[in-house]
DNA sequence: CTACCCCGGATTGGATCCGATATACAATAT
DNA sequence: ATATTGTATATCGGATCCAATCCGGGGTAG
């Protein structure tokens, strides 16, 4: 029988699905911080009743995405450059731990995959993309690691700073730096050198730590330090 | 008006209260893997309707404490050797980089508060409370390091691991090994020394993952391999 | 005797309804 | 005029109701 079943454990929940389509919305900036998470606007938007939405914003919640005030509402959160700095630092340690875990693994077709992502990324001319590339492309090179606890948590870290990240690569030569900085991370895995993975790794986290500091702190100078709390 | 008002806001939901109840029931082993959370069984006890009850177990579920089956229901999920040897890995990890941080910001109050904690784990003869003074030591001497970010993945990573690190308090020696470690790094953290406090603590932490790693290995060995997937 | 199918109870997921709370605005008193 | 109080509306949290799905047992055909 060469039938192509279709794996029916995935059928999500329709809160799963609302949960989704915000945290992408979050995620990719569309929501902006501090905007209001009304449920039956949702609920409408999704031809839904309030109650999947109320699941998908407590798992927001649960996320850190979203902070829901009794009785007055969710709204999506933001970062201070405190809080984001120290995520930062989180990232470049775990980043480095797993892409190290992750190289004496990677077969010859992962890295096909990840150069692949790393052209579409180099090519692609919509930064509305660019974060899903840049994403796309380490995600795929620490499959190998073989660390899903650790992934979890890079996941909900990515989560948080993606938003930050993405006007990051709009600064100039922020794209053109993170391509290259892309080749040299996929040069040092093809080779086999996970030390020097690691290290191209968390230089490149740095270089966006650092751009977001003196980003935000322009901001902050301009409008006060409209510091989240 | 000399009134003392109480922060109303505190006030949590319905749905928190469960959460916290079931997190507990979890984390302690009142609940084992693959236990049902049945709906309504739980609304009964507590006393209300099965939505708080979903609210909690769509928490639990972002956490990863339960799974949850579609239109089968929500069950505990425990750890395998190689699942929960990796959250060890990343404790290590993450206990060194946070208490090298808090040991700088370390108050002789919060000393002292850490040193009582201890000093209650040492003459405590119940192992139920055990645990959760074992956890109040950790997390008392790492609050001095301002990371909340890292502090809530390590708390995430302590809820999942706390079920077996009880059962390793209870082995011969593991309560008094855990304390002289524990004596250890206090005194460490009290003369200021973040590299020895840092080094002390993984090592307290690598006992506790070899010695569950030799249980596991026990109990496989006896009851063929049961691995949870 | 076995394999299959169908059906009914149990359980979950989603919709609708209702009470509680917060916010904005009008009314009133000082 | 301002501050305080009452009220109306928007919104949320929780209860109840209904539909969808799973599981096990009994019946039936081969």
């Amino acid at each position: 029988m060469a039938l192509k079943g279709v794996d029916v454990s995935k059928m999500v929940s329709a809160g799963g699905l609302v949960f989704e389509a915000l945290r992408r919305a979050i995620i990719e900036g569309e929501l902006k911080d501090g905007d209001p998470l009304r449920q039956d606007e949702i609920a409408r938007l999704f031809h839904t009743s309030r109650i999947p939405v109320r699941e998908a914003i407590t798992m927001l919640e649960q996320q850190g995405l979203v902070k829901n005030h009794r009785f007055k509402g969710a709204v999506v959160v933001g970062l201070s450059i405190t809080e984001a700095s120290e995520i930062f630092d989180f990232r470049c340690n775990i980043d480095s731990h797993v892409i190290r875990a992750a190289v004496p693994h990677m077969t010859p077709a992962l890295i096909a995959e990840a150069r692949a992502i790393c052209a579409a990324f180099a090519s692609s001319g919509d930064p509305m993309h660019w974060g899903n590339l840049n994403r796309a492309f380490h995600l795929t090179l620490y499959q190998a690691s073989n660390l899903p606890f650790h992934l979890g948590t890079l996941t909900n870290a990515m989560d948080r700073l993606d938003r930050y990240v993405r006007a990051q690569l709009l600064l100039t030569e922020g794209h053109a730096r993170a391509n290259a900085e892309h080749l040299e991370i996929l040069d040092a895995c093809a080779r086999g050198d996970a030390n020097a993975a690691a290290d191209l790794t968390v230089a490149h986290i740095r270089g966006a730590q650092q751009g977001l500091r003196e980003h935000l702190a322009k901001i902050q100078a301009k409008f006060g330090t409209a510091e989240a709390t």
